[in-house]
DNA sequence: AGATAGCTAGACTGGACAGTCTAGTATGAT
DNA sequence: ATCATACTAGACTGTCCAGTCTAGCTATCT
């Protein structure tokens, strides 16, 4: 709010747990009902709040929009987990593969990638904020952790950056084309494990030192 | 129009091929500015034809939705490509994956995809015809080859439909994911070439029989 | 205490748009 | 020729909705 030299603050402040409540009822519509689906009205009322409490806080429904997947983008950043070198390479890759499977198959990660490929004509900056968030911090992950393997002399890879990008989306494609296509009958639970397991071992049978 | 027992046309027929420029038009809008960017008088005036025209041809707009994404989904139908089972596995396996990379990246299927996803809460059956259409009926094709070489003795596959899911998704996965949101800056169309060499290659390591 | 600014409820404006209606014209089947 | 139907142009209805405005109420700062 204030700019240089902190001007100070007279009469009532906003309050941010408004604001908060704002961000959660949009993002919770917008996810569900997609951007053009969702009235102000429908925020408001949701959020609890007049609607021109909505408009003081956010100057429009774009911006409000923008904001929310901001925020969800944040939300989904992933902590790189931590792969210990020390374990056996196939586990780690197995888990790894199994964190990652889940953590772009939740409900709401779908829904949220839905959103931004519908208005990644309108609004491409939205969608590299995820992507440098989502899929390209997942990739460097695993690139630093194969790295490190290969150092170690356990993995040889030429092409470092094109073997992850090879397990992820190996490992997650049609899982992930179905979700966002909603495709229902997909292969069971189990079988879905089996192909993690799968992915792992084609990886490792090319990759891992004679 | 007519059902059983041939109704007699009475009057001046339809014209198929005003429907046919409702559909051109519809289509292309669509595809450009998505379902609720686009206006039923838009429509109509982008065909050259008057709005009740188009209403006499399609019952609603949901209805002209549905159909012009029926008729995209027919026009991106692969025709399973001439896989020689008598060339070398390295070259055919090369040239099906630059095929499909190419099929699967063109403006128009990107957006056709782009759209189902929006629309996939809403209507998921135009998502699985699409579906089927598209990434299954290439999976397919691809499994039928494979399984050609198994038998020919040249390739050892335990299970057909995984190592086709492995190579079809490690292919394709960044490039689509990366056009689906509109990022930009990515690999250049040398590095993609070298990274489906890559595929290709990572998959016979895997799967030539020794 | 008093000023300042946020909040509420609801009315209101202006524009967009799906779908209908009308009245007249065009075209093909019989 | 005549009838049934398609097509055109444009007006019209009803609805929805982003964004504004008003008037009174409330919380917080100095």
């Amino acid at each position: 709010m204030s700019s240089a030299g902190e001007t100070i603050a007279r009469g009532r402040p906003k309050s941010e747990s408004k604001k908060e409540q704002i961000y959660t009822a949009a993002s919770g519509l917008f996810l569900e009902h997609g951007y053009d689906g969702v009235s102000m009205d429908q925020v408001a009322i949701q959020a609890g709040v007049s609607k021109q409490t909505v408009y003081s806080h956010f100057d429009s429904k774009e911006s409000l929009f923008s904001a929310c997947i901001r925020n969800k983008c944040e939300a989904h950043q992933l902590t790189p987990a931590a792969l210990d070198p020390a374990l056996p390479v196939e586990q780690v890759l197995h888990r790894v593969v199994t964190l990652y499977d889940e953590l772009f198959h939740s409900d709401e990660a779908i829904r949220l990638k839905r959103l931004l490929c519908g208005h990644a004509d309108s609004n491409p900056r939205l969608a590299e904020i995820f992507y440098a968030a989502g899929p390209d911090m997942m990739k460097q992950t695993l690139e630093g952790y194969l790295q490190g393997q290969v150092d170690r002399g356990v993995l040889e890879i030429e092409d470092i950056p094109t073997a992850a990008r090879q397990l992820l989306y190996m490992m997650q494609g049609e899982h992930l084309n179905r979700a966002m296509l909603n495709i229902s009958g997909g292969p069971s639970e189990a079988d879905n494990k089996k192909y993690l397991a799968a992915c792992v071992d084609l990886f490792l049978r090319a990759y891992r030192r004679a």
